[in-house]
DNA sequence: TTTGTTGCGGGTTGACCACG
DNA sequence: CGTGGTCAACCCGCAACAAA
């Protein structure tokens, strides 16, 4: 008597002494396995298992080959475009001495409580403006802080690369026109003389321009996509299977959407629905801390599927940012994950530098939404 | 190719309830 | 009666998809 064929179909679980031949689906006659034959068979799972692994290792092979290919090509562009750069700098110093010198400029109003305040007063030092010498001393120090911090690796979970990002091929790098509206929201400079009506809900615009980091639904949903969109390609990166916006989760709600992106990447064993987030601090529900509100609030909006998809073996991740740029801790601990798993499979040492890119990507996709969403709601005639 | 439908985003508003 | 929390409905635009 030779051996039953030993795996888990519905045969073999019937208690059925053989299996069927080859996949158990092919003939419905017993088959018995040939001494001759018994090498070459391969459980049905197993193929599927080993099929998976040369997958896998097909797409790191590929994934490390475009790697180094990729930092060739950035190695030779970055030969070929040093004086390039050196023009796009002096653009930028004229982009920021427009900004200095329009009518509105905030030089003496700054609040310098962080390391972007800081770098923008510097640069109106840099370009000999005229600062009140209190105003000055506190530039220097926040600036030095800023430095400090940023050498020491501290306060990377604020997105705000882009302050920094002059020329063309950096990461986090904004249009002319979106970096002055970006870099005068964050600053809190006046837009306006007086509180202007506003184009997108015909409401009124206070001149500091934060009422529209709350409207322009248009603009808001366009910017939450883009950041979808750059965590999207951190995540293929770390995960080639990831998808967006899946249906079907859950067959009991098969047209609930809850995963911006849905990834194995950032839990081991458990697939990650990803729901990405911007929150505005001085929105009437923001609470405290408004990422944290946005993040209760998310979880409260799915609380009745989370169990169900638990057990479908899906956790719920908000991934959430506000709209300058600060990343809830769950956001952070999420992206570095993120990170750690692209590095591994792409064969680098050091996760770091894939971080601090999404991070300068998705940094500058929230300013451009700010910049959009004040566009969306600014009158025409004082549009730029 | 166009049009319609659906789900979602990020917010506001108002009803409702519990509590002091 | 005032306050604070929760919840549902709503706004408008976008993306994806299906149907015409």
């Amino acid at each position: 008597q030779r051996p039953p064929c030993s795996c888990s179909s519905a045969a073999a679980r019937n208690g059925q002494r053989w299996g069927r031949a080859g996949f158990h689906g092919i003939s419905e006659r017993p088959h018995i396995l040939e001494p001759s034959e018994m090498s070459d068979f391969v459980f049905p799972r197993h193929g599927c298992l080993q099929e998976l692994m040369f997958k896998e290792k097909a797409w790191t092979a590929k994934f490390i080959r475009k790697q180094r290919e990729e930092e060739a090509e950035e190695r030779l562009k970055l030969q070929a475009t040093d004086v390039a750069r050196e023009k796009w700098e002096l653009k930028a110093e004229e982009t920021i001495m427009k900004f200095v010198n329009s009518p509105s400029s905030p030089a003496n109003h700054l609040d310098l409580t962080s390391s972007a305040t800081a770098f923008i007063a510097v640069n109106f030092a840099q370009l000999n403006l005229h600062l009140p010498e209190s105003l000055s001393t506190r530039a220097c120090k926040a600036h030095r802080a800023a430095r400090r911090s940023r050498v020491n690796g501290e306060d990377e979970t604020v997105c705000s690369e882009w302050l920094w990002a002059v020329h063309p091929q950096d990461p986090g790098v904004l249009e002319p026109e979106a970096y002055v509206a970006a870099v005068r929201l964050r600053l809190g400079a006046g837009f306006a003389t007086e509180p202007l009506p506003c184009r997108a809900c015909k409401g009124v615009l206070d001149p500091n321009g934060r009422h529209a980091l709350c409207c322009a639904p248009g603009e808001s949903t366009k910017g939450h996509n883009d950041v979808r969109d750059e965590v999207f390609d951190l995540v293929r990166m770390a995960d080639a299977t990831a998808e967006k916006e899946v249906l079907g989760l859950l067959e009991t709600a098969p047209g609930l959407r809850p995963a911006d992106i849905l990834t194995n990447a950032v839990s081991p064993g458990l697939t990650s629905a990803l729901d990405v987030g911007i929150a505005a601090p001085h929105a009437s529900h923001a609470g405290a801390d408004c990422t944290e509100a946005m993040r209760v609030r998310k979880r409260a909006t799915y609380a009745r599927f989370l169990l169900a998809l638990l057990a479908e073996g899906v956790e719920y991740r908000p991934l959430v940012w506000s709209c300058w740029g600060r990343e809830h801790p769950d956001t952070t601990a999420a992206l570095t994950q993120l990170a750690r798993q692209a590095a591994r499979r792409r064969g680098a040492s050091d996760f770091r530098p894939l971080l601090r890119r999404a991070r300068a990507r998705i940094g500058a996709a929230i300013a451009r939404r700010a910049a959009g969403m004040l566009r969306a709601c600014m009158p025409t005639q004082h549009r730029e």
